[in-house]
DNA sequence: CGTATTTGACCTAT
DNA sequence: ATAGGTCAAATACG
């Protein structure tokens, strides 16, 4: 894994994760006693800041090799990056031979990029925290997937009618560790659900409990930010799309507002970083924030799960776990992952990114 | 009553 | 033919 990681690098990044931990008890305490809301804005700098630097290491320090900074939480042990590149490629060269696609919903599946990640959570807490990527999902599948021991489940964006917007993303329990949970998304948010959803002013307490009380999806929650600093353990993104762009992308997405795309990551503004973090740009959470990246901030207040299981087990009994988390994934996990395709040709076509990064 | 989830049927790609 | 993915009617939920 982590065979070309210097063991500076190495310490650099238990460091780095061991000031993110401290900062993330931090802001437990502070968002528990909803004390002033800079602290709160504060602290989420500081742990955006810690999110950051490590993903500068992992991408600058082993290049080739994706993912599993030393410290993260070694969720995974050995697993092979599970999407198993069974698909891949295939499916789009696929997508080349025809054209048949006559109907957009094939046309856009095999465009729409696609990635994994895999979240672990503590098997003893039930649930470490409500990763959340901040968009709300709907349910619309579950199927049982052959050679697996779970089933897996089917989500979309709430607002795919509404918006137009196609995102997907299938949550499948791991076989051997069902702690670990293996999210695939697909296709990017182009909704703005930022609009729909109450900006969380002041209280952002009410959605939480609301969420935690039936512990069902999250029907409407966004906290963009969480990522890095809920993900109880193991959080680790596999991409594959990326052929995707080399292939043929321009024309591709469908008419629609795309251009707003581009205004996630201008919104990007939590550390100063700014020269290297072109590609960097392109990790930031979803930001889909419309005009005010602040009010963003402060919906925090992560570890709302405490009863799950306890004081909810009404009907449907066991299989729940893997309801509930992914439900909770549902809301979970974060396409950290962020690129961009839909920005200009032009940028395309260069690949002003260090998308090489991903491939090796 | 409106919205989300469940779940078997149906569709599509391999 | 079959596994994976999606639809949609029936339900559940709030």
């Amino acid at each position: 894994m982590e065979k070309s990681w210097s063991w500076e690098q190495k310490t650099l990044v238990s460091e780095l994760i061991q000031g993110m931990e401290m900062a993330k008890q931090l802001r437990v305490q502070f968002s528990a006693n909803s004390s002033s809301e800079t602290t709160e804005t504060l602290l989420h700098r500081i742990l955006a800041s810690y999110e950051k630097a490590l993903m500068i290491l992992r991408w600058s320090g082993s290049m080739g090799q994706t993912q599993t900074a030393a410290g993260v939480t070694t969720g995974v042990p050995g697993s092979p990056i599970s999407v198993d590149g069974s698909f891949g490629s295939n499916e789009f060269d696929k997508g080349l031979k025809d054209h048949r696609d006559l109907n957009d919903v094939s046309k856009k599946r095999k465009i729409m990029p696609r990635w994994t990640d895999q979240v672990r959570v503590s098997s003893e807490t039930g649930l470490e925290g409500p990763h959340d990527d901040g968009y709300s999902w709907r349910k619309y599948g579950q199927k049982d997937i052959l050679g697996a021991k779970y089933p897996r489940s089917y989500y979309r964006c709430t607002f795919r009618l509404t918006q137009n917007c196609w995102a997907t993303k299938q949550v499948q329990r791991a076989d051997e560790d069902p702690n670990v949970f293996e999210i695939t998304y697909r296709g990017r948010h182009i909704c703005s659900h930022a609009t729909n959803l109450v900006p969380a002013p002041s209280s952002p307490e009410k959605q939480e409990q609301k969420q935690n009380f039936n512990n069902n999806d999250n029907q409407q929650d966004q906290r963009p930010l969480d990522i890095l600093g809920n993900i109880g353990s193991s959080l680790r993104i596999v991409t594959e799309e990326l052929e995707n762009k080399e292939m043929s992308y321009p024309f591709s997405f469908p008419s629609t507002s795309f251009g707003c795309t581009k205004s996630e990551n201008s919104n990007f503004s939590l550390s100063t970083l700014d020269n290297n973090t072109s590609f960097l740009g392109s990790f930031s959470p979803p930001f889909l924030s419309p005009a005010t990246p602040e009010s963003n901030f402060h919906s925090v207040s992560p570890f709302q799960n405490s009863n799950f299981k306890g004081a909810h087990n009404g009907h449907r009994s066991e299989s729940d776990l893997t309801e509930i988390i992914s439900a909770n994934t549902s809301a979970t996990s974060s396409p950290i992952l962020d690129l961009d395709f839909s920005l200009d040709p032009a940028e395309i076509g260069h690949f002003p990114f260090d998308s090489s990064a991903f491939f090796a």
